[in-house]
DNA sequence: AAAGAGATGGTCT
DNA sequence: GACCATCTCTTTT
């Protein structure tokens, strides 16, 4: 299990974000190590009108702005949060939004944070994952590359996938044309 | 299986 | 005061 290193994180978000695919969230924000496989996402870039970035800094998304490897939380629909991970160089403005996890490790924990689910929709969603990972606004500007973070990035070997499906974002109402989400393909 | 609507609160104009 | 990078439950086919 190989922690990735900042420079890793450095590029635009829209070649970041298929890099991320197979990477594994860790999360020890609670006593037990949570683990998920990414197996969707999506990219947000500064001169995006999808992008929280595309005005400029504000107090919100100020994190986006910061160095890469970090990760922009932010409260969606007054009621769920989204996890991003920052990309490019610092200043940029850009993110790749975690979509969806597979869980790998501390299911039970997952099972207990979101009862009554099926374990297929532990975290199939930006919403789910953050609730089946216990990330919360207090996350906002964690940094994923510290190994005594409470969220981690890592490497368990599995490449990301050579021919990721490829698809517009979903959820948005601007730029919607753009072709910046990632997906595992199916199952071999 | 698909479609519709309500929940709920921070952020920005 | 409008606008959401969503989820879940209810209703309809």
């Amino acid at each position: 299990m190989e922690h990735l290193p900042r420079s890793w994180f450095e590029r635009p978000a829209s070649e970041l974000a298929p890099a991320l695919l197979n990477k594994l969230v860790v999360s020890r924000i609670d006593p037990a190590p949570v683990v998920g496989r990414i197996v969707e996402v999506e990219a947000y870039e500064e001169h995006d009108p999808a992008s929280h970035t595309f005005g400029g800094p504000t107090a919100r998304n100020r994190v986006m702005f910061g160095p890469a490897g970090h990760l922009y939380v932010y409260l969606s629909y007054g009621i769920h949060r989204c996890a991003n991970v920052v990309a490019g160089s610092e200043g940029a403005g850009q993110a790749v939004l975690l979509r969806a996890l597979e869980p790998v490790a501390g299911i039970e924990t997952m099972r207990a944070r979101r009862p009554g689910r099926r374990d297929r929709d532990l975290a199939d969603g930006p919403g789910k994952l953050c609730q089946a990972m216990a990330i919360d606004l207090l996350h906002d500007g964690v940094d994923l590359t510290d190994p005594d973070a409470p969220l981690t990035i890592h490497d368990d070997g599995v490449a990301a996938p050579a021919a990721p499906l490829v698809g517009p974002r979903v959820g948005i109402t601007k730029a919607v044309d753009v072709p910046w989400r990632f997906r595992l393909p199916p199952a071999s």
